[in-house]
RNA sequence: GGCCCCAUAGUCUAGAGGCCUAGGACUCCGCUCUUUCAAGGCGGCAACACGGGUUCGAAUCCCGUUGGGGCUACCA
């Protein structure tokens, strides 16, 4: 019976969470919750320098805001706790010094400048830049004089000078290190704080993790690891490095990849569902053709083994394409939940709307809801609906309201409309259709201005449904408005490029 | 520079020696439906990086080249 599987996502509160932070936190997750096991949540804030409060915020929303959620961490507790390793750092202490004592740890006084010089020098004799080991033997006079001179020191490990480290990665396969080609890392800094290489050995030992998956741009690292393990007579997890995310330029992502911080998505107005569909089919597929998977549907054909091993770029347009195909299935009821929010935040929906505005508010989401792909634009392209303060755009002017015909059009629809009995997209359509057999156009020579009038753009979802869901007082002061300022002239194609 | 990883269209991918005339999706381009499209339907453009092997047969296996990425910190 092998243990209990337990895994956990590790992130420094550094900077700001990413897409490639996510993807991480999704694969532990999937691999997890589809297998039965525990998920834990570290948090690796051992760069002083760089962790904040903010960035452990960010955390905690990305996890949440995909429904990736753990049974162990810093918020929650749990039986290894703590989980943020600056609460820890007596236990690394006693690691280094654990490996002090079995010889393999020991004390170096190169301050950062040395260390820097002494790269640039390996660099220009061309030698691989690496730490020369020349505190690994340092005498007891050494060492005074070092501390007189004011030194404080850190602590090294000493790794092996031949051989070969072996990895065994479940997607990576067996990947060989010859050892004589790193330096000693530092175990533990100046401050007394641990590196990572300690903490994450010690803590994945001491959480009991069998499983590290983690990003592949810590394979290399994982030699210091296998050797820290072998040292401190560890039995090492088994490990799952995954392919990398990329920018549009191929490298890394980071910040200056725009918006890449996964707050910024979630404020787009992408749907968690989607986000974790799309994020799920970057270095994995199901192997079928199928796409548009149910986090069920991925939970039930996830594995490791089926992870690639390529990169992939993240590719924000066929994101907002899946977006799209969530919105359009979504529920309208649950759409307009979501919208809410975001109209209240611009002023277009009041606080407490009441159920009737509520339910009036879900018609006008399911009107849109085929044709947009981020909730954020939603409060753009469907304007119209929520305040007469609308722009009437380039193409509407260019093409109806600079008309001298459209003006007499839409004062006549006006008067129509005005005295219609019945405010439905049946009585509408028999309205504007009329309007048009008796003034011996065609029907799209009055939808058009009027969809022009009303709603300020030449594109939206069906103009008599679209009326409907207005105040008929509304529809017919726009129309009136658009008429008097095409008339005088006011609705001049503007220079600019039309807006998106 | 050194080490490691990767290599199917612009992008995400299917493909685990014959099923491949290389499949799907995004994008783009047509056509179509419609009162409009930014929605729907239909169709199209577009790829096995290159060179050597192995084999009756290679996108699939091996080697090399090229290209890309990661690591090479008292960051993680």
């Amino acid at each position: 019976m092998p243990d209990a599987i337990r895994v956990r996502f590790a992130p420094a509160p550094t900077g700001y969470m990413h897409i490639g932070n996510l993807h991480t936190a999704l694969f532990n997750w999937l691999f997890v919750r589809g297998q039965g096991g525990t998920m834990v949540l570290r948090i690796e804030d051992t760069d002083e320098l760089r962790s904040t409060p903010e960035a452990l915020g960010v955390i905690y929303d990305g996890l949440r805001w995909l429904g990736l959620d753990w049974d162990e961490g810093p918020d929650i507790g749990g039986p290894y706790a703590p989980y943020m390793q600056s609460e820890r750092l007596a236990i690394y202490q006693g690691y280094a010094q654990k490996l002090r004592d079995l010889g393999l740890g020991y004390e170096c006084f190169c301050t950062p400048e040395e260390l820097e010089e002494q790269r640039q020098l390996m660099r220009a004799r061309g030698i691989p830049p690496k730490y020369d080991g020349r505190c690994r033997n340092l005498t007891e006079a050494d060492e005074l004089r070092l501390r007189h001179e004011g030194r404080e020191p850190c602590i090294r490990f000493r790794v092996r000078e031949t051989g070969k480290t072996v990895i065994n990665d479940i997607i990576q396969g067996e990947v060989i290190y010859e050892n004589a080609l790193i330096g000693d890392p530092v175990i533990a800094k100046t401050s007394g704080f641990p590196t990572y290489h300690l903490a994450v050995v010690v803590d994945d030992h001491l959480m009991q993790i069998t499983h590290v998956i983690r990003a592949v741009e810590h394979l290399p690292n994982t030699q210091i690891h296998r050797q820290l393990q072998e040292a401190l007579e560890i039995e090492p997890p088994q490990y799952a490095h995954l392919p990398l995310i990329l920018g549009e330029d191929r490298t890394k992502l980071s910040k200056r990849h725009g918006a890449v911080a996964v707050t910024d998505y979630a404020e787009q107005g992408f749907l968690p569902e989607a986000m974790v569909n799309f994020l799920a089919l970057l270095g994995w597929s199901p192997g079928s053709e199928e796409e548009i998977l149910s986090r069920e549907q991925i939970l039930d054909k996830f594995s490791l083994s089926d992870c690639s091993r390529s990169p992939s770029v993240f590719d924000l347009g066929k994101a907002e394409w899946m977006n799209g195909q969530y919105i359009n299935d979504a529920d309208p009821e649950h759409l307009a939940d979501l919208l809410l929010p975001l109209l209240q935040e611009e002023g277009l929906m009041a606080k407490d709307p009441g159920a009737d505005r509520h339910q009036w508010l879900v018609m006008v989401a399911q009107l849109m809801q085929s044709r947009v792909k981020l909730l954020s634009t939603f409060s753009t392209w469907a304007r119209y609906f929520f305040t007469d303060a609308f722009d009437y755009d380039n193409r509407a002017r260019q093409q109806w309201l600079n008309d001298p015909e459209t003006a007499p059009k839409l004062t006549a629809l006006a008067d129509r409309l005005a005295t219609l009995d019945e405010w439905n997209a049946e009585a509408l359509e028999q309205a504007v259709r009329g309007l048009a057999e008796e003034l011996g156009v065609k029907a799209a020579q009055v939808i058009h201005p009027c969809r022009a009038a009303v709603t300020g753009t030449t594109i939206g979802p069906s103009l008599f449904h679209l009326m409907e869901l207005l105040e008929q007082a509304d529809v017919v002061g726009r129309l009136r408005r658009a008429a008097g300022l095409s008339a005088a002239g006011e609705l001049k194609p503007t220079d600019e490029e039309e807006s998106a």
